[in-house]
DNA sequence: AGTTGTCAAGCTAGT
DNA sequence: ACTAGCTTGACAACT
C-alpha cells in the first residue's frame, strides 16, 4: 500500500506558480512551468525520503495548457525535465495520478464543453507521457453532471468514452463523488467502457446503495487490470459541523484506523485527501506501522 | 507592507 | 436569483 496525498507540501511551500489570464505570456509561462517543475522534484524526494510512494500532480503545472491562448510548444521545450522527472519515479516505484478539476465533463451537453474537456484530459496524458510513466499512472475524473436523466447522462458518458484518443482511454479513470455518481453508478460506466474505479471512501459514505465499503471497494478493485496496476483509493473524512461532504483539515486517527481495518486484504494505493497535506500524511504512516 | 476583490472553464444543491 | 463547494489559494491591484 503506497500512500500519498495531492499536489502541494506546506512545509516545502511548494505550490504551483500561476498567473492571470490577462497576465499571460510565454515568458510567464516558462517561468512557472520551470519552477513548477524544479519544486515537482523537490517533493517527490521529501517523499521518497519519508516513504511517500504515491503523489497526485497538480493540473496547474502547466498554467493554460489546454487554453487557446496557449500556442507554445511546451511539451518540447520542457521535455527533457518532464524525462528527467520520470525517470526519478520509475527508478523508486512511485506511483502518480492526476485530477483534472470540475471543469472537465465528458458527458457535458454542450459540444464546447467536450472540446475543452477533451483538450484538458489530452494535456494531462501529455504530462505523464512526457514522464515516460506507464498505464498505471492514471488521470482521474468524475462521470460529470446528470442533465436531469441519470441514464442518459451515462449513455453520453459511455458513448464518448469511446472517441477518446487511445492514450487517454488508457489513463482515464473514474471516481465516485460525493453527490451524484455513486459506485454503482460508476460500476456501470465501467462495465460499458472498461474503465477502472478510483474508489471514494469520503465520497461512498455521503452516497451509496446501501453496500459496505468491502463490497463496494471490491468491485471497484475489480475493475482494474494488471497493466491499470492496482486499486487507486481517495481517502478523507467528514468535517464536523460542516456540512455533508467537507473535507476534514487534518486526518481523524480513529476514522483512518477504522478505514484500515475494513481496507484490510485489499491490495491499493491511498491518496490522502485532507487539507493540511503531507502533515496528515505522515501521521497516517504511524497510524498504518501501529496497525500492522 | 498589508488588505481585498477576483480569478479559464460548470454543475448542483442550498439559501 | 445568487452563492458555496468542488482538488482550493494566491495573483494583482488597491490602500
Amino acid at each position: 500500500m503506497k500512500i500519498g496525498y495531492p499536489c502541494i507540501n506546506w512545509m516545502l511551500k511548494a505550490t504551483p506558480k500561476k498567473f492571470r489570464l490577462a497576465s499571460y505570456s510565454e515568458q510567464r509561462l516558462c517561468e512557472s512551468v520551470e519552477w513548477n517543475l524544479y519544486m515537482l522534484e523537490k517533493i517527490l524526494s521529501w517523499n521518497l525520503e519519508r516513504g511517500f510512494l504515491f503523489f497526485r500532480i497538480s493540473s496547474d503545472i502547466v498554467p493554460f495548457a489546454s487554453h487557446k491562448v496557449n500556442t507554445f510548444n511546451w511539451q518540447e521545450h520542457f521535455k527533457k525535465k518532464f524525462k528527467e522527472i520520470g525517470d526519478f519515479v520509475r527508478a523508486h516505484g512511485i506511483r502518480i495520478s492526476m485530477h483534472p478539476n470540475q471543469f472537465v465533463l465528458i458527458n457535458a451537453l454542450d459540444e464546447k464543453i467536450l472540446e475543452r474537456s477533451i483538450a484538458e484530459i489530452e494535456y494531462h496524458c501529455d504530462v505523464l507521457d512526457l514522464m515516460g510513466l506507464d498505464e498505471s499512472a492514471k488521470v482521474q475524473i468524475h462521470v460529470g453532471g446528470v442533465y436531469g436523466d441519470k441514464e442518459k447522462a451515462i449513455e453520453r458518458f459511455v458513448e464518448r468514452y469511446g472517441k477518446l484518443s487511445s492514450r487517454a482511454r488508457k489513463r482515464l479513470v473514474i471516481e465516485n463523488d460525493d453527490k451524484l455518481f455513486s459506485v454503482s453508478d460508476c460500476l456501470k460506466v465501467s462495465e460499458k467502457t472498461g474503465a477502472p474505479i478510483v474508489f471514494d471512501y469520503f465520497h461512498h459514505l455521503c452516497l451509496n446503495s446501501g453496500e459496505s465499503v468491502l463490497d463496494a471497494m471490491q468491485a471497484c478493485a475489480s475493475t482494474w487490470t494488471k497493466s491499470d496496476g492496482i486499486l487507486m483509493v481517495d481517502y478523507s473524512s467528514q468535517k464536523e459541523g460542516f456540512k455533508r461532504g467537507t473535507h476534514i483539515d487534518s486526518i481523524d486517527a480513529e476514522d483512518f484506523k477504522r478505514f484500515l481495518s475494513l481496507a484490510e486484504g485489499i491490495e491499493c494505493d491511498v491518496m490522502l485527501e485532507i487539507k493540511d497535506k503531507e502533515k496528515s500524511a505522515e501521521k497516517s504512516l504511524s497510524l498504518i506501522r501501529a496497525f500492522q
